[in-house]
DNA sequence: TAGGTGTGTATATTATATATATACACCTAT
DNA sequence: ATAGGTGTATATATATAATATACACACCTA
């Protein structure tokens, strides 16, 4: 399971662990039906604690990304892709916002913001 | 003073305070020199703790951003600009990658991205 | 120069959130 | 039945956020 936690970042572990399950299902590295690592799993190989681990598959369940059977695991449901799609595009959003608002600072030009988010991009889909 | 405070947000308020008058610093909107509404003034118009904003005000001293004179008040500080500058454009960049990333997730195109960020911008240079 | 009123400071306290240890209950295969 | 996997619940420790209250310093004015 590829997850990295940090702890100077100052954002809660589960919190962590939750926002990069939920890009793994969106994204389909996890596919629907399938069984998420149990939390004892999780939780010794991030070198955390159980409770952390089910904090975190918690919230997940009451986004409704994930199922829980007791006993036997958790997994990934069948999602309502148009409302992630826009809850995820959303964050998107608020992040050119935010940006925008830093580059207002600064006085960077429209052009500029465009250039550099350009780079950002294509360095992203070079890999 | 304009500062708004949101207590969903999960931000600190003594950080929502700190960021606010960081970016008024910056801006120009207070000025080298001027001092800063007394920690009870503020205190009292946003009706929270002297404590709260003692707390925001150490943060922004810590930062180089204002100077203390103990029974007299709080100055913004001569401030060196390149380096405000380069920390704001890091921020600035923080949050296009994070949009990247977000668009990934929903496969928006590169074409789409800036053309959103072009709407924010703009939207916000109307006014 | 005494005192009032402004300023920032320090200490002790409360409330909340994060992370934990440990013991419990459930499910399935042997 | 029981061993060994699963998730669950309770009580606890720790850190952080926010607070109330009392203190100390600076300036102005009577």
């Amino acid at each position: 399971m590829n997850i990295i936690l940090s702890n100077s970042s100052g954002v809660p572990i589960y919190e962590q662990i939750e926002q990069q399950l939920k890009d793994m299902i969106i994204a389909g590295t996890l596919a629907e039906g399938e069984m998420l690592p149990s939390m004892r799993f999780l939780a010794k190989e991030l070198r955390i604690s159980l409770i952390t681990t089910k904090r975190a598959y918690e919230e997940l369940e009451r986004d409704g990304f994930i199922e829980t059977r007791v006993g036997i695991g958790c997994f990934v449901k069948p999602k309502n892709m148009d409302m992630v799609r826009e809850q995820t595009m959303c964050q998107m959003e608020e992040h050119l916002n935010e940006a925008v608002s830093k580059a207002d600072l600064c006085d960077v030009s429209l052009k500029e913001l465009t250039d550099i988010l350009t780079i950002i991009y294509e360095e992203r889909h070079k890999k």
